[in-house]
DNA sequence: TCCCGGTACCGAAACGTTTCGGTACTTGTC
DNA sequence: GACAAGTACCGAAACGTTTCGGTACCGGGA
């Protein structure tokens, strides 16, 4: 471990004040050609490499911003969105000097509790809002604390910056499928009503229903998971075989793809046939639906790139915090579009 | 945005010296009681924390760690390893006021890079090493870099602090259970082979099978995915259908539960019925595999419980680190033990 | 009475940057 | 040739802690 070689060694090597390596280093006007490339080389010379601790200290800043998720097992075990959304966010962060801490926290509580601590002892410069619920106490809390933060697939009346991905779109094209395979009932698995994204694409495949002039159908509401699914199939099909349910929904939208994947698993176990009886449709894109059988039409979001956008309206954000709270405009990635595989297909001929 | 109250503050307003109240806070001695209580009273009242940046400053600590990932999107995407171990590190971090910091990388190159400059700029105080790979180029960069490093499931020769969950003890559960179903003809997916635990699992495998009198049976290279299970069947069953191959293997290991997922699905496909044609067993004890139908028989692991054991071994080997290179000893967890569920059953009746 | 050890407390240095005000020198203008 | 303006560079303060050496005071022993 030998002693960290500091803009000290620097100067003395190259013969100059701090203060002149330091504009040296970063750009800063008052330092001659002549003076700036020798301090370059000393510190080439050297290995110097700046302090974070140092600058973090002399700048008042972090140099770091924080994502909480819950701890509950399951969301970063299966939720295939974290992988690539923190990936997305990696690539923003790091060429920028930045690094992303990330918390757990299990309960809705303790979430907040970890907000507030990241913010008292100042060990980030901004949060993500990450899987937004209704009046979700977060908002108001990194309000209180000027805390510069984004949301996430937030909702329309969100206050902060917020980058966000269509759902409607997305959602009008498998309506439009459905409708153009001959589907006329309909079936939604939800996400729990309390996300902010469970309820807008529960919402879109209202209006998208509406719009076509189909019927609503029924809605029962799941939980992003797998077993949710499970249980939405047997919801749905009243728990009965197929034989005892000659008139059941033709076409179902799972609001992920998780949990579509356990409708259809259930559904096949109740003796309904994919697509031939039931087509299932999923959302998000996860690569595991690429495996099963039949392959799950989806509706495909870009984590990696809602991730990127949201870091770098972050970093914009903090770099815009101190001179005035100039307001960061919200970013719409590219909407989130229907792929169709094989998990979806013509209405059977019954009725 | 009010200015922070700083130890300066509290000092005012207990009146005392800042170096009084760094005592008093630090329950050090040289402060009287009475002096203390007030001081406490003040730091109270003025609801002072301390600057984490200005303690990194002095205590030459970044009171982090890091945690280096593939970028790879299906890494955190579907390895049910890290969130669980990401929760089972938090359990401990956050308590001792330590925050881990998780960075992507996208080739094996740059993540020696990510090390390297987490290293540099002294952005954490130690790192974690996951994902072990034969001759990992990782362990002579932090030992290079004097970097406190603790492995994850590390082979044996592995030269610095470990935490390891034995995989032999399960598999040779795994072993016992085919052979008492009466099995005789085994195959195993194995991981990939520069992966550490891809290795020790198939020689774990093929050890219990020896010690069992049994044949070692074929053995076909998999990657750890959902796919790779797939075209594992393909070579286990040399493509054929059921009836093309009356003689097959009747017990197959695949190296984790995802390939094993995989690998039932496709020969399913392939007209085996499992567990009636062939029995399946996974290994890593993910959600998913409750669901799959047959639900995966599997060997559980504790990804919470190493994550722990990892956290704290990590910050012992940061205390320790000043006073001399204090050994810290390995830990093993509670070894792995064999989850039995309905993919495996009696060998079928052929010969 | 003198000294000695111990305790409570203080002041200042140190950590490694950035920034700001100031000084010396150069150049241009009348 | 004096003065203003501009440039290159320097020194010191500031960021917020911890730590270390020092001072003042108090009690006890000779």
């Amino acid at each position: 471990m030998p002693p960290r070689v500091t803009i000290v060694d620097v100067a003395a090597r190259a013969g100059v004040a701090i203060s002149s390596v330091s504009s040296a280093l970063n750009n800063r006007p008052g330092v001659s050609d002549d003076t700036r490339k020798r301090i370059l080389e000393a510190a080439e010379d050297l290995g110097f490499v700046p302090s974070l601790r140092g600058r973090s200290l002399s700048a008042k800043r972090a140099f770091a911003v924080g994502l909480v998720v819950h701890r509950d097992p399951y969301v970063l075990e299966s939720d295939p969105f974290f992988g690539s959304f923190i990936g997305g966010i990696e690539t923003v962060l790091d060429p920028r000097g930045y690094a992303l801490i990330l918390q757990m926290g299990s309960e809705r509580v303790e979430t907040l509790d970890r907000y507030r601590s990241l913010a008292a002892n100042r060990r980030v410069d901004g949060v993500f809002l990450n899987e937004l619920g209704v009046d979700d106490p977060r908002i108001p809390l990194v309000q209180e604390l000027g805390l510069p933060a984004v949301g996430v697939n937030a909702g329309p009346a969100f206050p902060l910056p917020a980058v966000r991905q269509d759902h409607g779109r997305g959602i009008a094209e498998l309506v439009d499928h459905f409708v153009t395979l001959g589907h006329r009932r309909f079936a939604h698995v939800s996400g729990p009503h309390e996300f902010i994204h469970g309820h807008q694409r529960r919402r879109a495949w209202g209006d998208a229903l509406a719009a076509a002039g189909m019927e609503p159908g029924v809605v029962v509401e799941g939980d992003f998971t797998y077993e949710g699914g499970v249980s939405a199939a047997d919801r749905v099909f009243g728990g009965g075989s197929r034989e005892a349910r000659p008139v059941h929904p033709t076409a179902v939208f799972c609001s992920n793809d998780l949990s579509a994947i356990g409708f259809m698993a259930r559904a096949s176990e109740l003796g309904f046939r994919v697509p031939e009886d039931v087509s299932v449709a999923g959302y998000d894109g996860i690569e595991l639906g690429t495996y099963v059988r039949p392959a799950l039409t989806t509706i495909r979001t870009n984590p990696r790139l809602i991730g990127r956008e949201a870091a770098r309206m972050l970093l914009d954000a903090i770099d815009a915090c101190p001179e005035g709270t100039r307001r960061i405009p919200d970013v719409d990635v590219d909407p989130a579009h229907l792929l169709v595989r094989s998990s979806t297909g013509p209405a059977p001929l019954q009725d």
